[in-house]
DNA sequence: TTGTACGCGTTATCAG
DNA sequence: CTGATAACGCGTACAA
């Protein structure tokens, strides 16, 4: 049997109350022979706190919930190590879930988390929401989300990332090469996300003059496959000379399929990402593409959401994170290259 | 104010013990009535059981600790996805933590978990042990380890790799193809699993009469930098004609500086890699590799924990996974080649 | 069929 | 400086 408070104050002919106070080193009141004793006791049973009894009464547990779609998807898996670096950094376990982008998964998360009484919930949503089912969920909970939207009550904090200008620095720096014709590998475009970095794409389109050409945008999934399939199935109109791709995963199926297709990149057609994935720079040619900062996110939600649980003030319950471009090899001038 | 049980109890004008038989299905000596009316006010008040006042009695957290080196290693992310699976489908929450390869992070982390009174612990080791320290280490938690070994008291089960075999299949499969000077970049050679497929790739060499040949044997780390440089320094000896890999990121370091140097990749000289992550089938070439399920490690792993936990017997406290190697287009003949 | 009362391991208040 | 003692929210003998 492991030794608990109380056999500890019996063995040390103490009172619980005084061997609580030193094992949280609230012991300022408490005599140094006192101290001495509890301590060697402590030692010598190895005594370790019970964590549940102390939440029971402090009504904290030092542990947070951390839900997201699925770690195998690369933007996720960073962003899971950056929020558990934060919360171990400041002495909060987390809790992990992974909700397949079903809502229905991710309440259930939810209630589970409430139930284990986490001070908190970091979540990055499903994509599809349900405004009316979600607003009808009792929530007891503060969560901070990530990135994607939701609905609930108890939503404490946002951190989100500037899609818009990210999509409209890739699609200007495009233009600047001396592209016309880029076509916009888009994943889903129900979802805000693809939304804004549409609005990013058309808006650095109609800023340089060029318009607006609902013929070169293409919906389908943030996969290879998409990407892959959509060139191969010979879609691509000849005049397009550059694409801009909703993720990385999208633009390198494209770069497969071209390469099949004995195009060369960036020489006939310039590609650019979206995410910054590892694979990425591993890639031949490697990737021109846009860099979430998926660990950092990760890092600065649960970050927020521990100094609303700590009572930190923030002017803003917003945060907006900057993207930046990072040109590689897939993209290249199409002076040079007529 | 959150209701508790008590309150129900109070609403409904019953004592504590009705309510609490009612919430856990054990209301088999309970009158019609008395049950509707108690579900109906735990609806109306949305009563959510506190699992940490359920935990103090029970002894039973239905929560377990994963332990892996970096879920940013490709290898642990399907891993972590297992477990995650694993725990959920049997009622369980994971608690998730990165240890960084560091022995001491990761006791750090086993007495966080055993204070908050995890029911077992799946460990992913750190590569480097220390018998003398862990043995000395208080565990009162059931470990089971994944992969890798360690010396903890409390080890309950082991979930392993048949490195051995995996690498002797995939040298042997090599020398099928006529190759007969086969480079092996190894990573880390003081762990368990390079012994191991050095063993098997030994092995195989032997077993066709070709003998092992210590100068082809080069030690890095298990990182895309190790094989991009070796190649890039010029190290490689002319008589080479295949490479078998540590893990999938050597040997796409390995395919991308042959690149470089414009060797062709089977032309010239065969790859075959270990892992069979994400990358290596989107790679150009396709790499061929031996796949680790590590999705399944997990799955396993935490599944044999949990049935430990639930006193569910097996005959063997020790699981063996075999590997199965996949052929793409990294590997070819020598005898087209030449 | 239902209720009483105690214990789980802590922390916190308030006397002494 | 130290010690009783009452919570915290729940489960479960045992009693009624």
């Amino acid at each position: 049997m492991t030794a608990t408070l109380k056999d500890i104050a019996r063995l040390a002919g103490v009172s619980t109350a005084t061997v609580s106070k030193i094992v949280n080193g609230k012991d300022h009141d408490i005599g140094e022979k006192t101290i001495e004793k509890v301590k060697s006791i402590i030692q010598e049973q190895d005594y370790r706190p019970n964590s549940l009894a102390r939440s029971m009464k402090t009504k904290v547990t030092k542990t947070i919930g951390l839900i997201i779609p699925d770690v195998r998807n690369p933007f996720f898996t960073d962003l899971a190590r950056g929020a558990e670096d934060s919360a171990n950094e400041r002495g909060y376990s987390l809790l992990f879930c992974n909700s397949d982008d079903d809502l229905k998964k991710e309440m259930e998360y939810i209630n589970t988390l409430t139930e284990k009484q986490v001070d908190g919930i970091a979540l990055a949503g499903s994509v599809k929401r349900n405004r009316e089912i979600e607003e009808k969920f009792q929530v007891r909970v503060p969560i901070v989300t990530l990135d994607r939207d939701a609905y609930f009550k108890g939503i404490k904090g946002r951190v989100l990332i500037d899609n818009f200008n990210g999509a409209y620095d890739a699609v200007k720096y495009l233009i600047g090469l001396g592209h016309r014709r880029i076509l916009f590998l888009s994943g889903r475009l129900d979802i805000r996300v693809s939304e804004e970095r549409l609005a990013g794409y058309r808006k650095a389109l109609e800023d340089s003059g060029i318009g607006f050409d609902g013929d070169l945008v293409a919906e389908g999934n943030f996969n290879f496959n998409f990407g892959y399939d959509y060139i191969m199935s010979g879609s691509l109109d000849g005049t397009v000379t550059a694409i801009f791709c909703g993720n990385d995963l999208i633009a390198l199926g494209a770069v497969k399929a071209l390469k099949k297709l004995k195009k060369k990149v960036p020489e006939d057609i310039s590609i650019i990402g979206f995410d910054d994935i590892y694979l990425a720079s591993i890639n031949t040619p490697e990737l021109t593409t846009v860099r979430q900062p998926s660990y950092d996110l990760g890092y600065i939600a649960v970050g927020r959401l521990i100094d609303i649980l700590e009572g930190i003030e923030h002017k803003q319950n917003m945060v907006e994170i900057k993207l930046e471009l990072v040109v590689r090899e897939s993209t290249g001038s199409l002076d040079v290259t007529v």
